[in-house]
DNA sequence: TTTTATAATATGTTATAAAATAAAAAATAT
DNA sequence: ATATTTTTTATTTTATAACATATTATAAAA
């Protein structure tokens, strides 16, 4: 998401966006345009917009003539997100450990630490600061692949990661250790340029993840 | 696109969209609100919103308080776009492949004959309907990748092409019998049931086409 | 080159109308 | 009497137009 919002529909846009993300708005729920007029204090045509942008990027399903619906939730569609999610990012990976200079390697380091010192946190009181957690976790993902050369696939990359991500946070339980352990192998296999380790380590993290979470929704 | 425009608003986009494609749009090009409203019959929240979806997708861009733009070309975005194609096009033929069925079969055999015919058409008259190609050679690649149980991947897959194809058709020549050759080798490998076979041939397919195309841009 | 004035354009809201869908009520058949 | 269909009513989406404001682009002057 954009850091400044010069525009009200880019504002809107943001909220909207991250409601669905955090599942204020509800997996299938109805979208009326009046009510979300006044929720988010913009004008018809502006929600409408925003609802097209949301909906072209997956978060929104459109149905012509009856209006928009936060998108369902399904195992298969989980299982989608989370396989292309390891696609695409597994192939980051690897182009970003292969370029990666030292502005890059300094940005990992900050990254992983902020995450690191969230997570000890996360560990005592586990249902905390869901989305202080998923910036600290989305910077660090973000930082190990931002050097991968392909403005196209951050771009698809950046999609994906969000829907998977709605999902997590439709979960009451953070996975914890495991997880946190997971972060670091990825983490030291990446100093170490090895590309391969990395992304075999975070195929697995993503897989886990997968499986955690439906098993919570089963 | 779809086959049914049932609101202006779906119309508009899928003229847009097509405008784009062909080259009636120039890259680059400034998308004035008042001209597009004009052109395309639709009022300004309409264009509006069209826009707005089509520069989520990578069409255009949007560029606050700017307005809206055709999305330049770039040898690194055309590169970008055709290696993530490989990367998606390819993982989804293998896919398709291993589920394929007799009604996935069918299908395939269909829509290979009639890119065959075609293309030997093309083959006497080479700057013949362009539109036309895009359609058949898109129905074949659909065909290809069509069962590989991934809605999320069939979506993106389908915007990487179009956006693929955007840069072919803005080349003169038609690559011809080369390519011709090549989708037979893919259409035989998918029906022998050879997935890696047909992925490595589908790969070389993509990237004889983009060097077909870089060639002609310098 | 910088500043100022003007024109053009994008952004945003409101009001309004038409078309389609959804919900409720009435009528028909089982 | 219950279930199903039809009709009516209400709600909602789609679409346009008119309008106000803010920003950017252009041209002229300092």
């Amino acid at each position: 998401m954009n850091d400044k919002n010069n525009t009200i529909s880019s504002l809107t846009y943001d909220l909207i966006k991250k409601d669905i993300i955090f599942g204020k708005l509800k997996p299938s729920s109805k979208l009326k345009l009046d009510g979300l007029k006044n929720n988010y204090n913009a004008s018809l045509s502006t929600i409408r917009e925003t609802l097209n942008r949301l909906a072209s990027e997956g978060f929104v399903k459109a149905e012509e003539q009856r209006g928009f619906f936060v998108n369902s939730f399904s195992n298969e569609d989980l299982i989608e997100i989370a396989n292309l999610r390891v696609l695409l990012e597994c192939h980051a990976i690897k182009l970003s450990i292969q370029n990666g200079d030292t502005n890059w390697e300094g940005n990992l380091v900050a990254s992983h630490h902020k995450l690191h010192l969230l997570e000890k946190e996360m560990q005592k009181d586990p249902k905390k600061n869901k989305e202080e957690w998923k910036k600290f976790d989305w910077e660090f993902h973000l930082a190990l692949v931002s050097n991968c050369g392909s403005k196209n696939l951050l771009h698809l990359h950046s999609i994906l990661y969000d829907k998977y991500v709605r999902y997590q946070m439709a979960v009451i339980e953070y996975r914890g250790k495991e997880a946190e352990e997971e972060h670091k192998k990825i983490f030291d296999a990446a100093l170490s340029r090895d590309a391969e380790g990395a992304a075999l380590t975070l195929e697995t993290h993503i897989v886990k993840g997968l499986e955690h979470t439906l098993k919570a929704f089963k």
